[in-house]
RNA sequence: UCCUCGAUAGCUCAACGGUAGAGCACCCGGCUGUUAACCGGGUGGUUGUUGGUUCGAAUCCAACUCGGGGAGCCA
């Protein structure tokens, strides 16, 4: 007997009507009358269950009929025509083994469940609609980035996750040790001697690969890295994970107008082959997650990002009407409220803000020839914020150099990173996508603690 | 970390100082084409924790824990 996948029928339905085969597949709902019952089977390819309609012709129909949701079965039918509304085809069931018996107290109810709720029951939730339609597109989202850049010829980077230099400046970041935190060594100063640790210096968790991107990028001229990072910051808002997943590409001979064509043509990239070849999900988000999802996901595809220098975006912020809790200052950082003002109100698209005061960012950034802004930029999309913080890197030595003397660096913690600009430095750029925040767009979910399969927040780490 | 709102049955919620309730789930029964099936009956509670006010607290007060929203940090 051939086994069948579920998506297989759906996709190719003539291949396979009047035809007997076998699926398997976990029950998302029963319904019965006296002699027949129709069974929702979900056999984790699909997105849509197959119906299985059984009778008492089976010897085992009254079990069948009382069976549990998310019961594992293996059925044997026929695929035929169904008079049903919903389904233009079904199994009917001539052989229904049980695999694996669930049981009455599953908590995951044939209704509506709240986003908090399935939050508690993160090994279960991926059975339910909405977080298989997320996961699946999460897969989806993740090759085509893949594609995305394998196509055009970058080189895929596995950045260090334990990095030996505590000085990224992305702020707090986990420890990474073997000493016993009972009884740490102790140097003359009475200091942890962190010449005893497994590395014999002091380690932490990645917050960015960018400085190492930035090294490979000098060899293959592209680059890409797609991997976990962690931040230990004490944060508690809908866009903050302390482990997340970031995007970070690297390309050299590139200035900033380089890095925001390839941020704009890798989103649209992503945004399109996830409408193609997530159709049923996509749909599903529309419908039931965020209404206004697939037009506006079209819009981004068919329109330009908008591009706005800080100065400008600083105008027209004092230009509006609308007034802000924060006072809207030249040399201040945009808050959260001016973003979502420029992005949802005046663009009403993804916008690039760049050239921001140098004061406000990171050492590493160009220094444009204004000597007061850096060739930074941040792409902002509607509902979610910051999806996307680049800029063009400063190559220049001796300018790096002083900037790093502004902020207090020592050079040898970064010797490794000024030796890339004394041996053959060129311009170069790249960014980083928030991995997450790219699926909340394109999902229309409000908290990234919904598009990560077991996030970890300040205070959780369950599963 | 700050501001704010909340926590009552497995889930979603009501009861607003005076006998804790509904829908769904679950259990039992009915139903020959269902679509979150439908119809009838039933089980189900130390009202987040600790303390306080009161004759009496789910209800008022305090602290703590957890969760939502907003802010900071950022992706």
């Amino acid at each position: 007997m051939d086994e069948v996948l579920v998506k297989e029928i759906f996709r190719n339905p003539d291949a396979y009507l009047h035809r007997r085969l076998e699926v398997s597949g976990w029950v998302r709902t029963i319904r019965v009358s006296k002699t027949f019952g129709f069974i929702e089977l979900n056999d984790g390819s699909f997105f849509r269950n197959l119906q299985v309609v059984f009778d008492d012709s089976l010897p085992n129909f009254e079990q069948i009929a009382k069976l549990p949701i998310a019961t594992a079965l293996r059925i044997e039918g026929e695929v035929v025509e169904s008079p049903g509304a919903k389904q233009p085809w079904e199994l009917k069931a001539a052989r229904i083994e049980v695999e694996g018996l669930s049981q009455p107290d599953y908590p995951l109810q044939k209704k509506k469940h709240s986003l908090e709720f399935l939050r508690t029951i993160a090994h279960l939730r991926p059975r339910s609609n909405t977080f298989s339609a997320v996961f699946r597109l999460r897969s989806v989202a993740a090759y085509a980035i893949h594609r995305f850049f394998q196509e055009r010829d970058f080189v895929y980077v596995h950045t260090p996750i334990i990095t030996g230099s505590d000085c990224e400046g992305a702020g707090a970041m986990f420890r990474v040790t073997t000493l016993d935190p009972a009884a740490l060594p102790r140097d003359d100063r009475g200091e942890v001697d962190f010449t005893q640790d497994f590395f014999g210096k002091e380690t932490n968790l990645t917050v960015s690969g960018q400085l190492e991107a930035e090294a490979f990028c000098l060899a293959f001229r592209k680059v890409y890295t797609f991997g976990p990072t962690f931040r230990a910051e004490n944060s508690n808002t809908p866009r903050h994970a302390a482990e997340f997943w970031m995007v970070e590409p690297e390309i050299a001979f590139a200035d900033l107008n380089d890095d925001m064509a390839l941020a704009e043509e890798m989103l649209k990239y992503v945004l399109s082959y996830c409408l193609e070849h997530a159709p049923a999900e996509m749909e599903f988000f529309s419908r039931f997650i965020d209404p206004g999802l697939l037009p506006r996901l079209e819009n981004v595809i068919n329109s330009d990002f908008g591009v706005i220098t800080y100065t400008e975006a600083i105008d027209l912020l004092k230009k509006a009407k609308q007034n802000f809790a924060y006072p809207v200052e030249w040399g201040a950082d945009l808050q959260t409220e001016h973003e979502r003002y420029l992005t949802e109100q005046i663009f009403r698209k993804p916008v690039f803000v760049i050239n921001y005061p140098k004061e406000i960012k990171a050492f590493y950034m160009r220094l444009n020839d204004d000597q007061r802004t850096v060739a930074a930029m941040d792409l902002l999309v509607p509902g979610v914020g910051e999806i996307i913080g680049g800029s063009q890197r400063e190559e220049r030595l001796p300018v790096l150099e002083a900037r790093m003397k502004e902020c207090g660096l020592d050079f040898n913690d970064y010797w490794w990173y000024l030796d890339l600009r004394k041996y053959g430095g060129t311009k170069h750029a790249g960014f980083g996508l928030g991995f997450e925040r790219a699926i909340m767009y394109m999902t229309g979910m409000a908290n990234i603690r919904d598009v990560l399969p077991f996030p970890r927040t300040v205070n959780n780490a369950e599963f």
